[in-house]
DNA sequence: CGACCCCTGCGC
DNA sequence: GCGCAGGGGTCG
């Protein structure tokens, strides 16, 4: 579900628990959580260390890369750890004022706050997860497989990427290890901004074409940020609230519909799996 | 590279 | 019932 505009929303809205110490977790689904803050030879299986998801800890940042949010707490002795957060399709993390969890199916971790609020993490689906890290330079080395935040692509960082590739511009943009953060809404909606035909390779792409495509990812995922995200279905941010940033979509899951610039009808087809929508006469 | 799988819920 | 959904890991 969420991309990086949910993702940042989502960790603008958990910033107030800043400072705030935590005072207990409750795992209700073990197989959620992946301890990689200990060296044992099967981290999956056996007890948590309740160091590890933060107890007696106190919260000092919340970081993101990409579609991935990054809590970071410290001990008294200034030892620090990382609570990773991948919300994958149908994830949610929710700060609740009130000791009674609204919506609690498929709530799987709740840690509690000094001053009484709970952080909810929830997945239906359970595509996403939850990631234990024993410092902010584990964190560094877990994320090292991802490419640049697409906020912040360049154009020389897309080109030197996509370079070489026969894939389809599309694949490319969801690839994680090319740059961080878009998913299938917003590659759709990057590449109508730029002109580009989803199905094209990315070494047919031209110079200015690519530096038309870093521009579009980077304007599509601020003006998204700035509406606080995309609420299709069941994305809230941290305070339950929906996003509006499915009024500036202007191809995804528009195929039939006329285009909003030219008439056309919006095509659609399959790129890598996933449902892929254009307009055949603003993009080539 | 693409194909397949993980899982639950929803609209048709 | 079926097909599809905003993600991503692993396989050949």
């Amino acid at each position: 579900m969420p991309e990086l505009p949910e993702v940042e929303t989502v960790r603008r809205g958990l910033e107030p628990t800043i400072d705030h110490t935590i005072v207990g977790c409750d795992v209700r689904r073990r197989d959620v959580v992946r301890d990689r803050s200990t060296d044992t030879p099967n981290p999956r299986r056996g007890r948590l260390d309740p160091s590890a998801l933060g107890i007696g800890q106190r919260i000092v940042a919340f970081e993101r890369l990409g579609k991935q949010l990054a809590m970071i707490v410290r001990a008294q002795h200034g030892n620090e750890q990382v609570v990773v957060i991948q919300l994958g399709m149908s994830g949610q993390v929710a700060l609740i004022d009130s000791a009674r969890i609204p919506n609690a199916k498929h709530v799987h971790v709740v840690w509690t706050l000094d001053n009484g609020q709970r952080v909810c993490f929830r997945d239906a689906r359970r595509f996403g997860g939850i990631t234990l890290l024993a410092s902010r330079e584990s964190l560094r080395g877990f994320w090292a497989s991802l490419g640049t935040d697409a906020l912040g692509v360049t154009s020389r960082h897309l080109w030197s990427r996509l370079s070489g590739s026969t894939r389809s511009i599309k694949a490319a943009l969801l690839d994680q290890g090319v740059l961080a953060g878009v998913g299938n809404i917003y590659a759709d909606e990057a590449l109508y901004r730029a002109g580009i035909d989803p199905r094209k390779a990315c070494d047919a792409l031209s110079r200015p074409q690519v530096t038309k495509l870093a521009r579009s990812i980077r304007e599509v995922l601020r003006n998204a940020v700035e509406a606080r995200g995309s609420t299709l279905r069941d994305y809230r941010d941290a305070s339950n609230k929906p996003g509006s940033a499915q009024l500036l979509h202007r191809v995804y899951n528009r195929a039939g519909q006329s285009c909003i610039q030219c008439g056309s009808t919006i095509e659609h087809t399959r790129i890598a799996q996933r449902a892929t929508c254009w307009c055949p006469s603003c993009q080539s």
